[in-house]
DNA sequence: GTCTATATCGGGATAGAC
DNA sequence: GTCTATCCCGATATAGAC
C-alpha cells in the first residue's frame, strides 16, 4: 500500500518481532536487543528504522487500535441489520485476535498500565470504538430490536471474555497438561458462539423479562 | 492471624507498597528502589524479608488468588439458591475488587504473561475457582433452574467485563476529563447490575431460546 | 542499510556496620 | 531489624566503519 515492497524487509521483522516481544514480556520486560535477535538483525538497525522502544511500542498498539477499530467501521457502515451488526463485531475481534497473536495480551497489558506508553492520536482511536458501537446500538434501538444499553458494557462484554479466552490458552494448556483439570480446554468454536448469543441476548428484550434496563 | 503486631510493621508496609507497584508497572517494570521508598525503609529491608523480587511478587499474586478462592467456596458452601450464589459471585468479585485497587491490573497482567512467574501451588489455587464455580452450575441444573454452561465462558463472562471495567478507570477518567467523550464514564452500580443480570440470563433457558446449548 | 564496539545508567542483590 | 555503601550485570542508546 506504500512502496513497492517485496521480501518481509528489515523494518517489517522488526515489526513482527517487537509485537511478539510486547505480548510476552510487556514494555518494560521486552528487550531490544531480543527483539533484534528475532528480527536477525542487528540492534542498531532498530534505531536506525524506530526513534526509540518506546516509539517502536507505540507503533504497534497504534496498528492494533487502528485494526479493530477499521473492522467496526466496516461493520456500521455495512446495510446488515443492527443484529447482524453486533454478531459481526463478535466475529471480527476473534478474528483479529487469531489473526494477530499479540493482540489479546498487549491490550490487558496496556490497560492495565493506564496507557502510560499512549499518545492523544492512539487516544482518540480508542475512544472511537465504543462510540462506534453506540451508533448500532442507536440503530438497533430506533428499529425497536433492541435495549438502550451503554456501549462501555457491551464493549466490555464481548471484548472482555474473548481477550481473556485467547490471552489465557497458553496458561490453560499447561494446566491442563501437566496437573489435571478438563475444565481448563474449551474449543474455540463453542467460546465463540456462546459470547455472540449472551451478546444478542443482552440486547433484545426477552419475553420475561424484568424491569431491569442497565 | 499469625502473631501478634499492631502497627502496621515493615513487612506489611513492604507487602502494601509493592502490590500498588506491580500492579501500577507490572514485574518487570517494578523497582525494588520505589518499592522500599513507598514503604519508608530501605532497600536491604526488602531483602531482608523476601527471597527476591519473584517471591515478593509471588506472595502477592497469591494471596490475591487466595482471597477470591474462599470467597468463592463460602459462597458455594452456603445454603442460598444456585441462582443467588452466582449473583453473590458477582458482588464478591466487585468487592474484592474495590477493597484490592491492585487486583485488577495484576490478574490482567499475570493472564498476559502466560504465569511465568507463579508456581504450582498458586497454580492449583487458580485452577480451582472455575471448578467451584462448576459445582454451583451442577447443582443449578439438578434443580433444573440452569442450563449447562462451559464454567470456563462462565468465569470468564464475568470477570472478564468486571476487571476491564475496574483495570480501565484511570484509562477512562483521563479521556473523559480531557478531550469529550461523556461515553467512557459509567456508574459502578450499574455495571455491577448488569454482569449480574447478564450472567443470570446465560444460565437461565429462556422461553423462546432457540437450541443452542454453548 | 547493515554491522561491531562502546558509552552510560539503572536496577537487583549483598556485605557489613549498628 | 534497620541502615549505608557497593557490586555487577543487563539494557537502552549511540558512534562510526563498511
Amino acid at each position: 500500500m506504500k512502496t513497492r515492497a517485496r521480501p518481509p524487509d528489515s523494518r517489517t521483522r522488526i515489526l513482527a518481532a517487537a509485537a511478539s516481544e510486547f505480548a510476552a514480556r510487556g514494555f518494560d520486560g521486552a528487550s531490544v536487543d531480543r527483539i533484534a535477535r528475532t528480527a536477525r538483525l542487528n540492534k542498531a538497525m532498530i534505531y536506525y528504522h524506530f526513534k526509540s522502544k518506546a516509539a517502536l511500542y507505540g507503533e504497534i498498539v497504534r496498528g492494533l487500535i487502528e485494526a479493530v477499530l477499521a473492522r467496526a467501521r466496516t461493520i456500521a457502515a455495512s446495510d446488515a441489520t443492527p443484529r447482524e451488526q453486533i454478531a459481526a463485531f463478535v466475529r471480527a475481534i476473534v478474528e483479529e485476535a487469531e489473526a494477530r497473536p499479540h493482540f489479546p495480551p498487549m491490550w490487558l497489558r496496556e490497560i492495565a498500565e493506564g496507557g502510560r506508553h499512549l499518545d492523544r492520536a492512539t487516544f482518540n482511536l480508542v475512544r472511537q470504538v465504543p462510540e462506534t458501537l453506540n451508533a448500532i446500538i442507536e440503530r438497533g434501538c430506533a428499529t425497536g430490536e433492541f435495549r438502550r444499553v451503554h456501549p462501555l458494557l457491551l464493549h466490555f462484554s464481548i471484548i472482555g471474555p474473548l481477550v481473556l479466552y485467547f490471552a489465557s490458552q497458553p496458561v490453560r494448556s499447561r494446566i491442563a497438561n501437566e496437573g489435571l483439570s478438563p475444565l481448563m480446554v474449551m474449543p474455540r468454536d463453542q467460546f465463540l458462539a456462546h459470547v455472540e448469543h449472551a451478546t444478542l441476548a443482552t440486547l433484545t428484550t426477552g419475553p420475561h423479562e424484568r424491569g431491569r434496563r442497565s
